[in-house]
RNA sequence: GUGGCCGUAGCUCAGUAGGCAGAGCGCGCGGCUGUGGCCCGCGAUGUCGAGGGUUCGAGCCCCUUCGGUCACCCCA
């Protein structure tokens, strides 16, 4: 038997209402605030996830599913949103168009990763850009946006996460002063972290082990935002003044650092309060080098994505209700067979007429077919005999009332329409 | 890639000491003439995840493997 890829699952139409909810309101979302809709290619030059995620990273080393097409290019199934976004804002020269540039996606990842809870190998997220503003107020709106998004979809305990890292003045600076402490710490911290230290220092930062000294070597490590040089620090404090002036409860970890290369100065998280793994559900920055580094003009960037699957999950944690529509508005029963092709053509009539109708199951006694509208919740029935026939009338039978009547069979159409 | 737990009907699960594969829900049909939900009766559906081994005999014991799940790593 078949079954569905490690890490790939079906959306059922049981499921479907939930991301229905979720889409709609991330379209809404979007318009207010101005970001066009953009969809990119689903594979990428290889490439260019080197170029822009960054070749140490984990997500680029071992989580791309990349091969070499029938021509030879190597491709990769994109893994990330923010690349492919840039790349078509230089292949199709936006830096022309007023600046900065609002988009907006919706679109499906991959990453070949053991799948767990809120994490899969097909996974879909929403993400916003705004390209060529260096300003510290389109931060705070690309904030605001992701924000308003949570707020909208319902979800409650919910917390904005801040730091700065930077830019590639002030980032080496930084980096120098945190391996100085590591280095002296090296011997009482984790396994892990001695591997970070090597391969990728930032994240030293967000260890949570506490069988290791690490929590108190964390404590102890130099602050990312008391490095900053001039230019960054003041897009720091301008960011925080936006932030409070918009009234979001908003939390300063200087702990918070991302695994992508590409990414500079701001950089946020928003989490539900409860602890959890693969908690985030919104996560993004700056990144201010990425168009350059593709090829474009410095361009500088901010933007962030949220993944549909753990919104998705905490809506049901929460318990927030999404509207789910019923299948049909009504239901044809029918005995006999000149019935049979009267009621096929009576559910084609209300279709055309814009009513969701459908013929109940043919061959089965009627008790079997009112069944089956009640299993599915049909909230009309109608019921077509022999005796009906004779007398050019339908039996119309409301099923959250149990009561009916009858109706000639030339008023039908606009008797439903107009129920 | 590492570790814990788990794989039996569509779903949730039971299965004793190794001896005929089960329940509830759901689904289908019926409960005297053409009326659903509640109730009652009947019924169908299994590669017991897969492969191998031990045994007269394996859902159960052993090995391997695949998958699910949770956590780590990392990330949305």
């Amino acid at each position: 038997m078949y079954k569905a890829p490690r890490g790939t699952t079906d959306i059922l139409p049981a499921d479907q209402p939930y991301w229905r909810y979720v889409q709609t309101k991330a379209a809404k979302i979007s318009q207010r605030f101005g970001y066009s809709r953009i969809d990119t290619p689903v594979f990428e030059d290889a490439n260019l996830y080197v170029r822009s995620v960054g070749e140490g990273t984990d997500i680029v080393e071992k989580e791309t599913y990349t091969f070499k097409d029938k021509g030879g290019d190597m491709i990769s199934l994109r893994p990330e949103g923010t690349a492919g976004v840039c790349r078509a804002y230089v292949e199709h020269g936006m830096v022309s168009l007023p600046q900065p540039v609002r988009l907006a996606y919706m679109e499906s990842f991959f990453r070949y990763e053991r799948p767990q809870a809120g994490r899969f190998r097909q996974f879909h997220q929403f993400g916003v850009e705004a390209i060529g503003d260096a300003d510290a107020s389109i931060d705070a709106e690309v904030i605001d946006l992701g924000w308003r998004f949570i707020q909208d979809l319902g979800l409650g305990n919910m917390t904005l996460v801040l730091n700065s890292i930077g830019d590639k003045e002030c980032r080496p600076v930084y980096l120098k002063a945190l391996r100085g402490h590591y280095a002296a710490n090296l011997g009482r911290v984790c396994p892990d972290c001695k591997m970070r230290f090597e391969k990728n220092l930032l994240r030293v930062l967000d260890c949570k082990r506490t069988d290791f000294a690490c929590q108190e070597v964390i404590n102890d490590a130099p602050k990312a935002t008391e490095h900053l040089c001039a230019p960054c620090k003041e897009h720091w404090e301008q960011l925080n003044s936006y932030i409070n002036a918009l009234g979001i409860p908003m939390v300063i970890n200087h702990n918070l650092v991302r695994g992508l290369d590409y990414y500079t100065r701001s950089v946020f998280e928003i989490q539900p309060q409860e602890e959890g793994a693969q908690s985030t559900i919104l996560a993004g920055g700056r990144y201010d080098g990425l168009i350059e580094e593709l090829g474009g003009k410095p361009t500088p960037g901010v933007g962030f994505a949220t993944g549909i699957e753990r919104i998705i999950l905490n809506l049901k944690r929460q318990n927030i209700s999404v509207e789910s529509p019923r299948t049909y508005k009504v239901m044809i029963a029918h005995l006999g067979k000149a019935a049979d092709l009267e009621a096929v053509a009576l559910a084609s009539e209300l279709r055309k007429a814009g009513v969701s109708a459908a013929v109940a199951s043919g061959g089965k006694s009627l008790k079997a077919q009112m069944r089956q509208m009640s299993a599915l919740e049909t909230p009309t029935a109608i019921i077509i005999g022999d005796n009906e026939l004779a007398q050019k009338s339908v039996v119309v039978r409301d099923m959250t009332k149990a009561t009916q009547q009858t109706i000639p069979m030339a008023d039908i159409v606009s008797f439903i329409k107009n129920l």
